[in-house]
DNA sequence: GTGAAAGCGCTAACAC
DNA sequence: GTGTTAGCGCTTTCAC
């Protein structure tokens, strides 16, 4: 093999491959060029298996696929994490988990293919991931919806959580709507089992609650457009009248957008909307929305950067806040 | 450890792990028992070690990530592949090949990390893709832009290549037009490194030449909306005329609505239009657009087919072309 | 600085 | 059907 063709030992090898300090640079030499002319490869199982160690680390998808890859968010979230791994020694691998087959991700994530995982989009139902924390470094991108699992479900290990502060972004959203003069507000809110769309209703009622608006005007999508279509249509059936609207995300806001269109509504004139997530939706549907603006390709970086140094022992913060800011369109 | 527990040896652990048939009904219960209590989990690297095997397959994604997610092709053809491996013992897994790092894909792809690979959405320049299959199964879903490439760059080995008749594709798309009494065609073309972006270019020439058409109207944007915009701007500002258009991705097609709508240009009154996607973008667009639909999933399910099969050893056909069909909407 | 020897945790012949 | 014996290809003490 190519210690042979360097004329040194195996030891020797391993030590140029890993970069070692105590080397010769005449045996680097050699031991390089072998290696090229070999085109050997290390045989990552090998490796890992010796040094319990895989230099990979996987993001967790549900399987939900479609849903997940058309929603810019996760699209600049990942490239936030590729963009911070592309300068360690790791290498970043998603992983479709099957919600059908869910022994064959836990085998992955357990069985040491990587070294550590990043949770994106928890589900309040998927609550096995956060056990997982306990055998492997986790860092969940958005807070997991825990806080709902019965007590006596056993302890829940320590998760390291990087979020936005979604209620905050929701409630100043919805005050934006109200400090420009509009008085019924509306919502269409996310999802209720995962905590982007809990908690951006939770902020919206923060809001309302400092009105003498009923609290009643709300929709429920599931962030896509087709999702805000239907929510639209059916606040508006309800017959009430209401002047602004928060969505709770800008897919949503789109199609909604489509149905206030079809009925004559004319926005901001008629309805107001202020809605979450800066992206091509918010930026280029007719008129452009007004939103919140996350700082998604950063909380990438960050839970990878957290996942990093988990992974190294070093000791991290097990919650980290990122901050969001408002842009002004012209759909207030 | 288990085998001490179950009372039996380390072999007949594995072959109850492995679901080996030669055990015993007694044997197999209690080392299943013993499994659970210890919670034990096999380890991938010395199992994959052993046997040369580690069960799982990488979908290759560029790391131009954003642009990627964004497109619900991939999402469906993904969904596809998840679907067919979901049935299997495969564990997928989507690599985020970084271009700035290609040595760190070709580390995990070439170090025995997985038992193959898929490509998607193959661009002419990472020809060292082409090179792949003679180390490890490769499947390519599209044709790879492999013709380009200089003669003396040594033999590519023979790949395995699912595709859509493109070329036919654009064609009957074209065609559509002019059948439709359009007399003056213009087209948004893709990228022409990516063979989809290439061959719909192609068809539309080849249905052009069949008329007296002077076959210049053309544009080229990235397949995104932005792209489409600007295309689509450019078009308008030569001041040559047209009243049919052939868009090579309703993505484009949707930037371009929003210009034409700018400019006052009513769809399919004064411009009609084909394009190529039935996803989202096709279906929801004022006016929803008349397009070449193709089998996203079916080809997802059939590259992961070919894969697995190449993978037993089994003999595969090199290339597969699956069908296309035309819907009509009100674009034309 | 470098080599020799000893595993990492499993599977795969091979006997029994 | 089950245990025993060898490795899979690398990293890692430990001497030198």
């Amino acid at each position: 093999m190519v210690a042979a063709l360097a004329g040194v030992s195996r030891s020797t090898v391993s030590r140029v491959v890993n970069a070692s300090p105590r080397v010769t640079p005449g045996a680097i030499s050699a031991v390089t060029a072998a290696i090229e002319t070999l085109g050997y490869v290390p045989n990552q199982a090998a490796r890992s298996l010796a040094s319990r160690k895989t230099y990979t680390i996987a993001v967790i998808i549900p399987e939900n696929t479609a849903k997940f890859f058309s929603d810019p968010y996760f699209a600049s979230v990942i490239h936030g994490v590729a963009t911070h791994l592309g300068n360690t020694e790791y290498t970043l691998t998603l992983l479709i988990a099957s919600e059908a087959h869910p022994e064959k991700t836990r085998r992955y994530l357990q069985g040491g293919s990587v070294d550590g995982a990043l949770i994106l989009s928890h589900h309040a139902d998927d609550s096995s991931y956060l056990q997982l924390s306990s055998t492997l470094p986790v860092v969940f991108g958005g807070r997991p919806m825990s806080n709902t699992r019965p007590a006596d479900a056993g302890p829940v290990p320590r998760n390291h959580i990087v979020d936005v502060d979604n209620v905050a972004a929701s409630t100043t959203a919805t005050r934006y709507l109200l400090e420009h003069g509009r008085r019924r507000i509306a919502t269409i809110a996310g999802p209720q089992n995962m905590a982007a769309g809990f908690d951006r209703l939770v902020g919206w009622r923060a809001a309302i609650a400092e009105t003498a608006q009923n609290p009643d005007l709300v929709a429920f999508g599931d962030f896509t457009p087709p999702g805000g279509e239907s929510a639209m249509r059916e606040l508006l059936a309800r017959g009430e009248s209401f002047d602004g609207i928060f969505i709770a995300s800008s897919q949503m806001a789109f199609g909604a957008l489509r149905v206030l269109r079809e009925h004559g509504i004319s926005v901001p004139g008629d309805v107001a909307i202020t809605t979450v997530d800066n992206d091509y939706f918010a930026q280029n549907s007719t008129p452009p929305l007004t939103c919140i603006e996350q700082p998604v390709a950063e909380l990438g970086v960050e839970i990878a950067q957290t996942l990093v140094r988990l992974i190294n022992g070093e000791s991290v913060a097990e919650l980290s806040v990122m901050p969001t800011r408002l842009i002004e369109r012209e759909s207030v």
